[in-house]
DNA sequence: GTGAAAACAAACCGGTTGGTATGTACAATA
DNA sequence: TATTGTACATACCAACCGGTTTGTTTTCAC
């Protein structure tokens, strides 16, 4: 069955910590624990939480159950952990990030949304969005996940204020907007597009919601 | 464990099928479904599809595991049920027939949308909308759910656009407005609002975001 | 170099859970 | 009223799966 996976000695030994040689270590902690969160990430991603299986988990990163229960207490921490570090990871990147560095933000703001079923590849339409995922299955069911991916929520609505009060600055946006509320909207309807998209599987579908999405922030402009 | 709980013996034994006698039947197979359908609901309901446990299905109906896989072929199939026959019936009851009945549909469904967190009681922000709960948990991973989740989805779309249509023409809304494309929003943006509110468990941002759907559905009225 | 802790590997365990086999009481039909 | 299928109840099983225990190798501190 498993034909032989790791054991691939590096001849560097002696670098002390983390990734900083060319070559594969033959013990790096951190970057066995990053492989498990991956692997943890991709299956919550495509079976849910509930539906994670550890062994295959282990299967894919082609470690053991020792060395995913010495980098994690149980498979709620590693479920916790996914939340905290990788998805957090994800909106920064897709999000936050090319909001900040964008000199108009609600011009970023809606090609990132226009542009949502291209950008984040095939598995936005078959699998949706992580976050929403995740937050519809364990909300109601543990107040620990619940309270991280609030969190993550409130920390990707954030960085959508000060998108929208930057834009209103800059005479992007109309004044007197509530940017607050239509942050907070946002993200509810484009979860809410994506999840449909997800269910009929129609990339049209996805156009299509997103197109009305799109129609209401630009009548944001005007007065 | 187990008090008595079945075993009344109705003295009424000669009513031939369905409920017709107000007394409880010794043997009523339609009923008897029915209560496993609910109860089954009931379970996917508050802790998803794959969380669901047909030892907790069978305990709260106070019947057995003979009587279960007597009506259904496995747990596939109550499943299949639940979305075909309870959950079906939810959405007629809530929006399909109200929004039939009115005589100005889009007073209404705004109505329905502003009342949400009173009319659906306490349930709904605590686990949020059914349909849409097991449509972002199965809809990847079982080809079945999505066709039959897909169908209720495509249902209720068409009464909303019903609805919009003849709103449209009795003057409720302007002109040459996609109704198609409109229904499709609700629908997202309602699924995404009630999520939201069911992970952060604070009532006033449902508020908060149905107010954003509102506003955009009265932007409809003028030209 | 040496001891000790860290970072894994491998085998095992017990509760859970969907499903089945079998038995029995009821209900429609004749 | 005898008969036959329906509508359940009861007991049981095998596979799955999260978690543990134990053993081994690598790495670090001194």
């Amino acid at each position: 069955m498993n034909a032989g996976q790791q054991h691939i000695r590096g001849q560097a030994a002696m670098a002390p910590l983390s990734a900083q040689g060319s070559t594969a270590r033959v013990r790096d902690p951190d970057a066995t624990r990053h492989r498990i969160l991956e692997a943890a990430f991709d299956q919550i991603y495509h079976h849910g939480y509930q539906g994670m299986r550890l062994d295959d988990v282990i299967a894919a990163t082609g470690l053991t159950k020792g060395a995913l229960y010495h980098h994690f207490a149980n498979k709620l921490a590693l479920g916790y952990a996914v939340v905290d570090e990788v998805i957090a990871g994800v909106i920064d990147q897709l999000w936050l990030q090319p909001l900040r560095a964008s000199a108009r933000p609600l011009a970023e703001l809606t090609r990132i949304i226009s542009e949502l079923h291209q950008a984040a590849g095939h598995d936005l339409m078959t699998y949706g969005c992580p976050l929403n995922n995740l937050a519809q299955e364990m909300s109601p069911l543990d107040e620990g996940f619940r309270r991280r991916i609030d969190q993550l929520y409130l920390h990707w609505r954030k960085g959508l204020v000060e998108a929208l009060d930057r834009a209103a600055r800059i005479g992007e946006l109309r004044p007197g907007v509530d940017t607050t509320r239509v942050a907070a909207f946002i993200v509810a309807a484009l979860s809410g597009c994506i999840g449909m998209a997800k269910n009929s599987q129609r990339k049209d579908e996805l156009l299509l919601c997103t197109r009305s999405l799109v129609e209401y922030l630009e009548q944001l402009r005007h007065a």
